[in-house]
DNA sequence: GCACACTCTAAGCGCCCGCTCAGGCTCCGG
DNA sequence: CCGGAGCCTGAGCGGGCGCTTAGAGTGTGC
């Protein structure tokens, strides 16, 4: 797992986002579902709007997805991969609970922020998805959930971290870091890297690290 | 403004959530209508659910509304004036600012957990209202965050709270608390009262009080 | 006892939805 | 030069949508 296309780093942002959907003609459309899903809500989204957005007739999106249904499943799959592999990635590098903690936040929360239209979509339109679909993410969810539970227990058990209550307190800072990706704007007063820098700290002060 | 239904407290709960809507039917179509809006979104509900679930034919409803918006409208609008008067009774108590902020919190949470079919209706479907609707009820909003925003000041200026960033941590709190309403679930791990105890916790760790 | 207002239903209008299908390009191996 | 695969369009299907209308039942004031 862990793709190798984020090399550099530094502020949230992928170089090629969706480069694993070929052909190019299912990347255009897909890239018009996420902006028309993240705007819109998937149900309020019509496929004659895709489409449109994509340049193309109603009708060529069907050669490319079955359904639209199909298209909601590929995005959720793809950025709940994303989102799993960045938090991966920080839990599993190097430095103390609290330093890994920190840059996990902060690398999700800059995700969140620097590609908030994929992930209103990935993060708020679960309901619409199929059943199965949804059982396979709901999987992905409690993998990404697992990186910051660990992290946190590490960092109880080290004595770097005083927390109460470690499911509650993952479930905050997950709910926190998700819930950028509702109101962040890009013409708003921060800019990605702020939000993360801002939203570490606030964590760190969350899970009672020792400064 | 600040209903005088509320005397009860304790558990967020109110005695008539929507005593204010009459006639009887009116009240059995906003309260089907919370209810679709809640579990599908606003745009996936059809106005023959929404009568079917009050028992009334789809006609019915448009004596009471003029459009199935209204009712979006009206539900986002008692919703929010509750909110605002939540967090305004907290602010405007007794007590150190500490104090003040940990009722805020956790009131505004349990809210959020008890009647989180409402909230999400009044949290997550503001982009589905018209535009004076959604303009008015963006001035709503600002009131909500300006007591929060009060809050952590006074306790700032009263060398209680540590915070960097005053706006930061008011944006951070108040995304922490709507989102309850998102993953909360009723047959889930803990009740309206205990995450308003839990998330008033972090809350204060959060604004680094002094404990 | 009757006119009127209020509340509701059965039926259905016009529209747009997700999706299909027959056919026409373009490119490529032989 | 031909045949077939891959990609795309124009036209349109069945159906469900938000909402309207005509009219029936019920309660109230006078």
């Amino acid at each position: 797992m862990s793709t190798a296309e984020e090399t550099t780093a530094g502020s949230g942002g992928e170089r090629q986002p969706w480069a694993e959907v070929t052909p190019e003609a299912a990347r255009r459309l897909l890239v018009a579902a996420v902006d028309a899903f993240a705007e819109r809500g998937y149900h309020a989204t019509t496929t004659r709007d895709i489409a449109g957005r994509a340049g193309m007739s109603p009708a060529a999106l069907y050669i490319h997805y079955k359904t639209k249904e199909e298209l909601l499943a590929r995005i959720s799959r793809i950025g709940h991969e994303k989102a799993l592999a960045i938090l991966r990635d920080a839990a599993d590098g190097e430095g103390t609970a609290a330093e890994r903690l920190a840059e996990a936040v902060s690398s999700f929360v800059r995700w969140h922020a620097a590609q908030h239209t994929t992930a209103r979509v990935v993060q708020y339109e679960l309901e619409a998805l199929g059943e199965d679909t949804r059982a396979e993410i709901v999987g992905l969810r409690k993998q990404v959930d697992a990186q910051v539970r660990r992290l946190i227990q590490e960092g109880v058990e080290a004595g770097e971290f005083e927390v109460p209550d470690a499911q509650g307190a993952t479930l905050a800072i997950m709910s926190l870091c998700i819930d950028v990706a509702r109101w962040f704007r890009v013409d708003g007063r921060w800019t990605p890297d702020e939000v993360g820098a801002l939203y570490a700290d606030l964590v760190l002060s969350m899970v009672g690290a020792k400064r």
